[in-house]
DNA sequence: ATGACCATGTAACACGTTACATGATTGT
DNA sequence: ACAATCATGTAACGTGTTACATGGTCAT
């Protein structure tokens, strides 16, 4: 139900689903994504509905494009989700939960490679976030406390993924620097830390 | 595909699929969720796989169960799976879409609010995620660093979540701190700020 | 002419949620 | 008797991905 909302949101001009699909691409990578085969069956349902009003144009380069525009419908639709409150849907961590069974390889030495793969990539995206700021503010003159209310906006969602990126990469630290203590202790006296599950799951 | 082997990686002694399901609920809340309706299905197709195998066993209370455990060949998957380097997915924070699009709404205080309701919902989870490691430290004489290595991975995932709750409300607090100073901004002055896009989306 | 990009779509599949259906046991 | 908890499942629906299909323009 989400992507509705998201689409009738980014459409404060005429666009393309192409064009729409560039945005999400571009400004919006670090906490959403859609495939075109998503977006046009979407604007096609969202122009039924009424939400949405389109009409035929041209293009320099390639076919002719469809540009879909907010009805006052859509925009009072779009009012009613943003002031019905967040929307927390439940984080699928994928890699959270591979740690947590990292055990079944009776290796730390893994966990280690594990937790590193993890730094590098966060890494790159921390880096990628930090340029796309420090372009933005070089750019305009505004920057950060005379922005517009949508750049303002948008500022915040930026914000909070150099926040998230930095405080997992401090999290990476952390464990990596536990997780070397252990080996280090291991070698030392040969394997004393037991192995059998003390009181496994429940409660973690 | 991912829940195949959450399952497999949860299964460390023999369990029925409600079993699991309590574990998801316990220990793995904060960053993975399944229903029954969708664990049953999988535990069949994974024993037709040949990854688990099961057998009936009574229980005290209400019907007889299922009871399944891995098998030699489950092993070896998850393990693959795990050598197989981090799955990131891509993150759907519908949350930061709204906040990206709140300046539809042209009234900082709606902003605010959500940012209040966002604080309250993530205060409370970082709140119950400092009690769950304090039972556990009072609990566990070997907490944190003589843990065994399936409680040590799991203690990894749950700093992470105390991590991220603690740097979302720190984001949080910077947020509402900006909004306040414009609003206070714009009382003082009567709206100078554009409100017309600067450069609307783009590298945002 | 080849590949990169513009532009729109359909079909099949994979994944996940909600609602529904069933039935036993235990505690109040 | 009633509600809560244990226990397993099916059916319908909604959402999202991958693969496929089509065809135009522009630069090399």
């Amino acid at each position: 139900m989400s992507l509705d909302h998201i689409l009738l949101g980014l459409l404060r001009e005429p666009a393309s689903g192409y064009d729409l699909k560039a945005i999400l691409d571009h400004g919006i990578r670090h906490f959403w994504a859609a495939e075109l085969s998503q977006i046009y069956p979407t604007l096609k349902r969202l122009e039924k509905q009424g939400f949405l009003r389109s009409r035929r144009a041209s293009s320099k380069r390639g076919a002719g494009r469809v540009l879909y525009e907010v009805t006052a419908k859509g925009h009072s639709q779009l009012a009613t989700w943003l002031e019905s409150g967040p929307q927390f849907g439940d984080m699928r961590h994928t890699f959270l939960a591979q740690i947590y069974m990292m055990d079944e390889l009776s290796d730390f030495t893994r966990t280690l490679e594990f937790l590193e793969q993890l730094r590098t990539r966060w890494r790159a995206r921390l880096e990628g976030l930090k340029n796309v700021e420090k372009e933005w503010a070089q750019r305009d003159p505004g920057f950060p406390d005379h922005l517009c209310s949508a750049a303002f906006h948008r500022h915040l969602t930026l914000r909070m993924g150099l926040h998230s990126y930095a405080c997992w990469l401090a999290w990476c630290d952390e464990c990596i620097r536990r997780v070397r203590a252990r080996m280090r202790k291991e070698n030392r006296n040969g394997k004393p830390i037991p192995v059998a599950a003390v009181g496994a799951h429940r409660r973690g």
